[in-house]
DNA sequence: ACCTGTGTGAACGCTCTGTTACACGGGTTG
DNA sequence: CAACCCGTGTAACAGAGCGTTCACACAGGT
């Protein structure tokens, strides 16, 4: 995903971190020169505008990226609550707007309903570990961005280990937590699906998930953890 | 100034009251009955929903203003904060929310948002997929630009489908999306719908719809970005 | 060399899905 | 008002896919 347009520079550290933890990338800039040098090939994916400190700084951006040729969207402004009345008027140059202090969960939902109705991109959930790829949201799996075609059971035992690597699970565990709590069947199923999921990540990826005798299995770090 | 449609029936005081002072007539409705009683001639100039209490009976609302021939516009969600998470997947049903409780000039820069951002017409018409076009406003479907003749639920059904590309659906979430909270049915009846979809996108595009194991039904091709 | 634990392949049986047929209700037509 | 059509929900069945189990081979540790 492209990032966001950040203003001012540095923008405040509560913004920074909220955007950090949803997960969008962003970077800054303190004027419409600074936006201009910064921009990423592809373009910003949008901009969020704090108009707290330096208002007309901030229309004054706000006007420009709507000036250009494919005018930037969405663009999000924060503002503090006395300074609604600033917004009048001024309907054309932003999208959204959030009051400042803002609930980082607020600005997330924000970020998303503003960038479904823009149509613009929305990040499915990812888990990724190395070379694996596995998509929450459409039930895929790729590993060297090859997809790979598991099969339920395949796909829930490989999400559970490897949203926790490292750490060794025994059959045990892995029938009630994958499985579920009322299964009650034989330890061997899991060594079953464990090949087949070896199998099916190749000869040069199988070792992704190592066997610790006498206890079960764990997925990654094969060799250097703390 | 046509009057704002509110839900529930009474509206919250301190709703009713910052409407007054901001000047927007407005009128409460409990229910999708009362409010199709209550519907002025030239119909509504938008809808205040409240989810705090009601959360079904809110999103059920939504979903029937935005299925008439001409979806009604605007619609202002007001949620409580723990509330935030009820929005995923459910963009299609507002244009923009508020935190409840709310400050009245928050309201009232909102709504004048609302109806300046409206009033330009930036809502898309049309849903694309590949050779898939939904018309929303006329509520016809096209494949390959030949005119699909789809029943009302398999339109629904599609355009939830076709607005969310990739995205795996258990049967569970499309009854509780596309038919409805309310609704207390068979899960068997998504298959037969689904079957029927693909009947008529012919033998060439069946596979837009396509199964996932254990899980349900998705529509598209993956979207492997980042 | 023995034993325990694990890898491997095949076969069984169940669950899930595709498909068809039918029942029900609302609306329309004669 | 009856007869019909259309849209929709439900039941039933068959087939395929998939999970489980078993039997045996193999490796590691004592």
């Amino acid at each position: 995903m492209e990032p966001l347009l950040l203003f001012p520079d540095p923008a405040p550290p509560a913004l920074a971190q909220a955007l950090d933890l949803a997960g969008y990338p962003w970077k800054c800039a303190g004027s419409v020169e600074a936006a201009a040098a910064l921009e990423p090939e592809d373009g910003w994916a949008g901009a969020i505008v704090v108009a707290d400190a330096d208002p007309d700084g901030a229309f004054t951006l706000c006007r420009t990226l709507r000036r250009r040729d494919v005018p930037l969207e969405p663009v999000l402004l924060l503002v503090s609550g006395v300074q609604l009345a600033d917004l009048e008027l001024r309907d054309d140059l932003f999208d959204d707007f959030c009051l400042s202090p803002f609930h980082p969960r607020e600005l997330e939902a924000r970020l998303k309903h503003l960038f479904w109705r823009t149509g613009t991109g929305t990040r499915p959930e990812l888990v990724e570990y190395g070379p694996l790829v596995l998509n929450l949201e459409t039930y895929q799996a790729a590993i060297d961005g090859k997809p790979l075609d598991l099969t339920y059971m395949e796909y829930e035992l490989l999400k559970f280990l490897a949203t926790n690597p490292g750490k060794v699970f025994t059959r045990e565990i892995l029938l009630s937590r994958v499985w579920g709590y009322e299964y009650y069947g034989g330890a061997r199923t899991v060594d079953v699906h464990i090949r087949r999921l070896r199998a099916k990540l190749g000869e040069e990826h199988a070792n992704l998930i190592s066997t610790v005798r006498s206890v079960g299995y764990k997925f990654g770090q094969p060799r250097w953890s703390l």
